[in-house]
DNA sequence: GAATTCATCTGGAGA
DNA sequence: TCTCCAGTTGAATTC
C-alpha cells in the first residue's frame, strides 16, 4: 500500500495497472442512467477495484452514495485545476462523475490474494435439509421434485402427502408476507389447471398477519418451520463445510 | 486524512474518536447472523464510518463480502500478534470478526462536510409526473388519489375513468413481471369486495409475457409508459431542483 | 416495533 | 439475452 500523488495522470496510471486505488476528498457526484442522482460538495471515499468497479461512500451509511458495478470506461482528468472521476457503463448505458473541490489523499495498492467467500443458511440449504428430511414437515409426505419449473419459476419443493394428493411447497427463510403467499398461489393456481386438488403449503419461521389471511382464503396452508430444529439436524454438516462451530448460529436461533 | 498504525490501541482510538477508518490487509472474516458466511484469507479493505458502518471489501466486485450497518459495538484486539475487528449489531443479533494476518495500512480522516444527497427519478417522481399530467395516462382520466392505503400496502394511483370507473393504478419504473401483477391484482381484488366493476391499470415500460398473461386472465390491463416523454415533462422541474442539464437524460432514455 | 414496498436494487441460474 | 428469484438484501414510510 503506498500514498500516491492526487493528479490525473498518477491515478490513471494506478487504474491502468490493475491496483485497487481510494480516493478521500471534497466531492460532488452526478450519475445518469436508469436513474439520475447527485449529491453536492462532501467528504467522499472513493474505491476503485481491480475489474473497474466504482464505488463512492459518504461519511455514513452502510450503502455508497453512487456506485458503477460493470465500467467500460474509469479514467481521472482535471477541471479548472480540480479532480474529476468519470466512470462509464455499457449495458445498460450509465455514467457517473466524481469532482473533487479538494482531496485528503489517494491510495493505491497492488492485490496479491483474493481468497473464497462462502454463505450458509440460505433458502436452499434449508430446501435441502428439508428434502432430505421430509418428515420434519409432515408426516407421510414424500417429496418428488425439486426446484421443478412452472411457468413462471420454480417450486421448492414438490411431492405427494400421505392421502396421495400433491403438494406444493413454498420456502421462506425469514418471515413471509403476503407476496411470499402470493407467489405460492401463483404456482398452484397454474397446476390446478391440470391437476385438481393440489395442495399449497408456505413453510417459514413466520408469517405476517396478511400472509395468513390471503391463504386461508385461497386454500392454502402455513407451515411454520423451526430454524433451530434444523440446525440441530445439520449441525455437523454445517461445522464441516463452514469450520464454523455451528454453537453461535443455535445461540442466535434460539 | 492520516496513515495511523494497525495497532489494537490505535485504531480503537480512532473509532472512539468518530474518524473514518480504512484498514487494507490480508484478512479473513466470519459472520454469522441471520444467515452465516466465512472467507478464507486474501485481501480486504476495511471501512468503519463514523456512526459504526462496517463495510468489508474484496480485491473485485461492486458489492461488499461482508458488512454490519447498525453495530452496538465495535472494537479492535490481538490474537497472537494479530489484529482482529469484531463488530456487533444488536437487533438482529449478529457478529462479525475479521481477523488479519497482515496489514498493509490504516488511514483515518475526521470528516468535515457531509454534503446534502439528492435522488431523483424514482417511482415517486414518476408517480407525480402522472398525477399532474393523468392525460399522459389516457383520456379523460381524473386521480382522485395517491398513494391510497388498502391493507396491506397502498394503491399509486387511484382515480375514475371518463365513464366513472374507479380505476387503480400500479406504477414501475422498470419492465414488470407476474409479481407486478400479481400486487395489482391483490388491491384490485381488495376493492372489489365494495366497489364492483373497479378497473386495474399496470403502468410499466414494458411488460413480460407472463405478465401481459397474468393481466388478460384476471382482467386487468398493461399500458406502457414512454420514459422519455415523462422526461420531457418533467425536465424543467429537474433542471430546477438539480442544476443539472436534462439533455443528457433524454439521450439515454431514446 | 411490525409491515410493506422501492431500489440505478445486485447477483445468479436457467432457458 | 431475457426472465425469475433470493438476499445477512437496506432504507423509507406508515401504522
Amino acid at each position: 500500500m503506498k500514498l500516491v500523488e492526487c493528479s490525473p495522470d498518477r491515478l490513471n496510471l494506478e487504474v491502468h495497472n490493475k491496483s485497487i486505488l481510494i480516493v478521500l476528498g471534497d466531492c460532488m457526484t452526478l450519475y445518469e442512467g436508469r436513474g439520475a442522482a447527485h449529491s453536492e460538495y462532501g467528504d467522499k471515499i472513493i474505491i476503485i477495484k481491480q475489474d473497474g468497479s466504482v464505488i463512492v461512500h459518504g461519511p455514513t451509511g452502510f450503502k455508497p452514495l453512487n456506485w458503477q458495478p460493470d465500467t467500460i470506461h474509469v479514467s481521472f482528468h482535471s477541471e479548472e485545476g480540480h479532480l474529476v472521476l468519470k466512470a462509464v457503463r455499457g449495458k445498460p448505458r450509465e455514467t457517473l462523475v466524481v469532482k473533487c473541490r479538494g482531496t485528503y489523499g489517494c491510495i493505491s495498492h497492488e492485490p496479491r490474494s483474493s481468497g473464497g467467500f462462502y454463505m450458509y443458511f440460505s433458502e436452499s440449504e434449508i430446501r435441502d435439509i428439508l428434502r432430505d428430511n421430509p418428515w420434519m414437515i409432515e408426516d407421510g409426505v414424500r417429496i418428488t421434485e425439486v426446484e421443478k419449473p412452472v411457468q413462471p419459476g420454480f417450486i421448492d419443493l414438490y411431492g405427494v402427502d400421505k392421502e396421495g394428493r400433491i403438494v406444493v411447497f413454498e420456502i421462506k427463510r425469514v418471515k413471509a408476507g403476503e407476496e411470499a403467499a402470493r407467489q405460492l398461489y401463483g404456482y398452484v393456481e397454474k397446476l390446478r389447471k391440470s391437476i385438481p386438488n393440489v395442495r399449497g403449503v408456505l413453510l417459514a419461521p413466520g408469517f405476517t398477519e396478511s400472509a395468513i389471511e390471503f391463504l386461508q382464503k385461497n386454500g392454502l396452508e402455513a407451515k411454520p418451520i423451526d430454524l433451530k430444529k434444523l440446525y440441530e439436524m445439520y449441525s455437523e454438516r454445517v461445522k464441516r463445510k463452514a469450520g464454523l462451530s455451528s454453537r453461535s448460529l443455535l445461540d442466535y436461533m434460539g
